[in-house]
DNA sequence: ACCTGAACACCGTTCAAGT
DNA sequence: ACCTGAACACCGTTCAAGT
């Protein structure tokens, strides 16, 4: 499979991205990236100063994908279709997901969610403080909404699955019992009911003042 | 530090979560878990079946640490703290939460705070679904929070330090550099704000119908 | 400037052998 | 039943050498 367009940083975050696309972080080595471009593990490092420089470049990759174009209407449409996209955008790229959770330094196209959002509440009243948590809920919500849907949520959380397994028992959990998890369980509609919460959560807490 | 005591699975996962708090998940292996303990590397799998299976045993020896003693109140109060002790749990071991984040199958322990988070707001009138619902979305906040707080969320995130590093400019970042982050911020504040805004936003939901 | 081959210091895991 | 030594098939990364 061997490529002879010179090799690039460009061409190794593409072939990286895809690369845990189609086998997830855990397989993922310099190695097996070298194999794929037909070349010499070492090439790599000729345009990338480690492999974690390499993941982060990903990283940075997929969330500056995300197209945050200017959302007329009041604060809660501005801030929800901000969420909407980011959460989009990396469902996106599955693989991928795990490195922007753990992003040790943010691409600059994180700041715009961030900018957005605080803007926009601080616009509807919210403190200046009160504005970045609410950010920080929206963000730690969103992306581990995400990062439990591409690791299957309900697989090990199942509580029907986990009583036929023998791992609890019926009848010390009664209310868990009542809900058929994995016959009904929709990530789409379990995001819009967070975030219609949250959103409306910040609401009541601004009409309170 | 060959310790002479018998090697068993319990003391294979007590000693596996001492050096993921040591040294943290990075740093973490088998051959090296092995030297602690004075033994060979293969030894250990004696007592456990693979590298995945022992991490396994570690978060699930963690969140079962968790005592979600029984609290009395209304739905806000138990639900409320139901996930501080989740919270304060997961924050003794740091090394840890990555793998909680990301467990599998999960200890039957968790499917405590579920079964009341779900009678809870079952009991308070919301729907079944919802109510699931719900608990996902109390669950990745609060995790999702604990994991920003490990890595170290304000490290790449603080715009200020970003402008400074070059990395964007304070021409199109107006309303975030308002915040003086680093200064300032405080996980205990945040993570009670996001949490009185979820409970609150049920609450408005709860008394809508 | 960019790629290579050989090498170093690690991994997880298997297997036959010991007690 | 539990531990060991040697081995296999991998890692990330460095370095001197090639073009």
């Amino acid at each position: 499979m061997a490529h002879r367009s010179p090799l690039s940083r460009d061409r190794l975050v593409a072939e990286a991205l895809a690369m845990l696309d189609d086998d997830g972080l855990d397989r993922f080595s310099v190695r097996r990236l070298a194999d794929r471009l037909g070349v010499t593990p070492m090439a790599v490092y000729n345009h990338v100063s480690s492999k974690g420089d390499l993941l982060q470049a990903v990283a940075d990759a997929v969330v500056s994908e995300a197209d945050y174009r200017a959302v007329r209407g009041d604060w809660r449409r501005v801030v929800g279709t901000c969420f909407r996209t980011l959460r989009t955008t990396c469902l996106a790229h599955p693989g991928a997901v795990p490195l922007v959770e753990s992003s040790q330094t943010l691409h600059p196209s994180i700041f715009r969610p961030m900018e957005i959002t605080v803007a926009a509440l601080r616009g509807a009243g919210l403190g200046a403080r009160d504005a970045v948590r609410a950010y920080f809920l929206l963000t730690t919500f969103t992306l581990g909404q995400v990062g439990y849907q591409i690791r299957g949520w309900g697989r090990g959380v199942d509580p029907r699955a986990a009583i036929r397994e023998g791992r609890i028992s019926s009848a010390t959990f009664p209310a868990i019992l009542d809900v058929r998890l994995k016959e009904q369980w929709d990530f789409d509609q379990a995001f819009e009911f967070g975030l219609a919460v949250i959103l409306g959560g910040i609401d009541t807490r601004l009409r309170r003042r």
